[in-house]
DNA sequence: CGTTTATCGTTTACAGTGTTAACTATGAAC
DNA sequence: GTTCATAGTTAACACTGTAAACGATAAACG
């Protein structure tokens, strides 16, 4: 990937364009070393793109910041990764999208543990760096990616949410006031007016997701209910009832069976 | 706390005594270190008590065995504070018992955030030391605790779990299998022969219990869900129901709240 | 075109990390 | 009372992130 480049390569100056190259060299060597047992460290990225460590300073302000910019990166990886996933099913069947593109994820962080932990299990609530804002978008990008897909599935079947009666009077106000900036990722809600219950039932569905793949992620649990995927096809079989797509349960079944076979490339 | 001594301090030779002695500080500090900003090093261990770095070498094989002894040292820390949380009810209310327990699980997380992401999202899949072998054992003691919970409440309330038809034929092997080394912390199940559902059911509650309070822990929601509570709160809730809790709620609820208020002290 | 100037890279240095080796007191044991 | 293991020391090594000062080079401007 390499990218979250909001203006890919227009028209700029050529040191613009080198720079930026190195830049994005620059995570890619990251991220390519964060696979070693040992992690990542300036001097090895730059000794790796021949170049000496303080240099890396011209292009980043800090360690920290690097690995903000790492994480954005990531994030831009797995999102094309997830839709990828769901693009292999038709737009006007969310179910089977959601359903892959959680399968997916799962995958794909069981595949790369050191990336999932460097995005997913981090206190970086630090300071606020500049990478750390390209860091804070990209994870808005990635929620979108579900909530979109949960709203889809919402809109096309309409399943029973709470109503807003039932909500912490707290979350209430905060899901109905349309001041919702904390609302991380639900830029593209905006203008629909939703219901607040579909809000709080995609928080629901969404931890469960994010809660069974940390906890395959690092083991605490027994490794035959993580082997098998088991417990994971439970988690979002249990899902997709709580999404009103109890009867489409065999067909969906199908669609992770595949996602969870490994891709063959 | 800086528990885990087999034999606490019954009649062993002086000098044993004092090694224990500063091998307990050790990790003593070096927890309390753990909540400083720039983590903790062998260095400031050591000179926190009036050494130097390489004397640690006497006491610990190397920096990650000693990691690994501090997870040891969080995990009884912990322990305590659940077992505590859990004789707040009676012995005969283990519905109670495992609410209070799973309640002061997520007060601690939230309130000791290094110290969890330490021990429940970390890759220590590395080498076997003997500090690792201290650390698996702790946690095998920590999910004792929530098991022994569950069964309780099981054989109390017979509440409906998966027949073996149900299962994963793998996970089915290797539920019934009594060569179950693997089924880590269940080593209290030992002779009980309990249907392999209550193995599998546990292990469902547990990946909620887990999910919930590692996303709650790293933020990876809305901050309002995690402030006011109500996405812990709702999956307890669904919790008790599938423990057959459900003509309970109101009364555990009241535990919930209880135990969820800020400990006054 | 030549000169100025900002950019990118260098070397050097500093404080800090985990870790090893060699050496030295000191308390237990024969 | 001598021997000897133990617990500590200092010195050193190979790392880490980071700052300062300096040099080459390419763009920008008169």
């Amino acid at each position: 990937m390499t990218a979250a480049d909001p203006t890919p390569t227009p028209s700029m100056t050529r040191r613009e364009r080198q720079r930026r190259a190195t830049m994005d060299e620059i995570v890619e060597v990251a991220r390519r070393l964060l696979g070693d047992p040992q992690g990542i460290s300036l001097r090895s990225i730059a000794s790796e793109m021949g170049m000496t460590a303080p240099a890396l300073y011209r292009y980043v302000e800090s360690y920290d910041d690097l690995v903000y910019r790492i994480a954005a990166d990531i994030y831009d990886d797995l999102i094309a990764i997830l839709e990828a996933a769901r693009d292999r099913y038709p737009p006007d069947d969310p179910g089977a999208g959601i359903t892959a593109a959680s399968a997916a994820f799962r995958q794909w962080a069981l595949n790369n543990r050191a990336e999932f932990g460097l995005v997913f299990t981090n206190a970086a609530t630090s300071v606020t760096t500049a990478g750390q804002k390209v860091c804070v978008e990209a994870g808005q990008r990635f929620g979108a990616l579900f909530s979109e897909l949960f709203v889809a599935v919402w809109q096309q079947n309409r399943f029973a949410v709470p109503g807003v009666e039932e909500l912490d009077p707290v979350l209430r106000e905060r899901l109905t006031s349309h001041e919702a900036e904390h609302i991380d990722f639900h830029e593209s809600w905006r203008d629909q007016a939703l219901p607040p219950g579909v809000h709080w039932h995609f928080f629901r569905i969404w931890s469960r997701l994010y809660g069974t793949v940390t906890l395959e992620v690092y083991g605490h649990v027994d490794t035959v209910v993580v082997e098998t995927g088991a417990l994971f096809r439970d988690m979002i079989a249990g899902c997709a009832r709580d999404m009103g797509l109890a009867a489409e349960a065999e067909r969906l079944r199908v669609v992770l069976d595949d996602e969870l076979a490994p891709r063959d490339e």
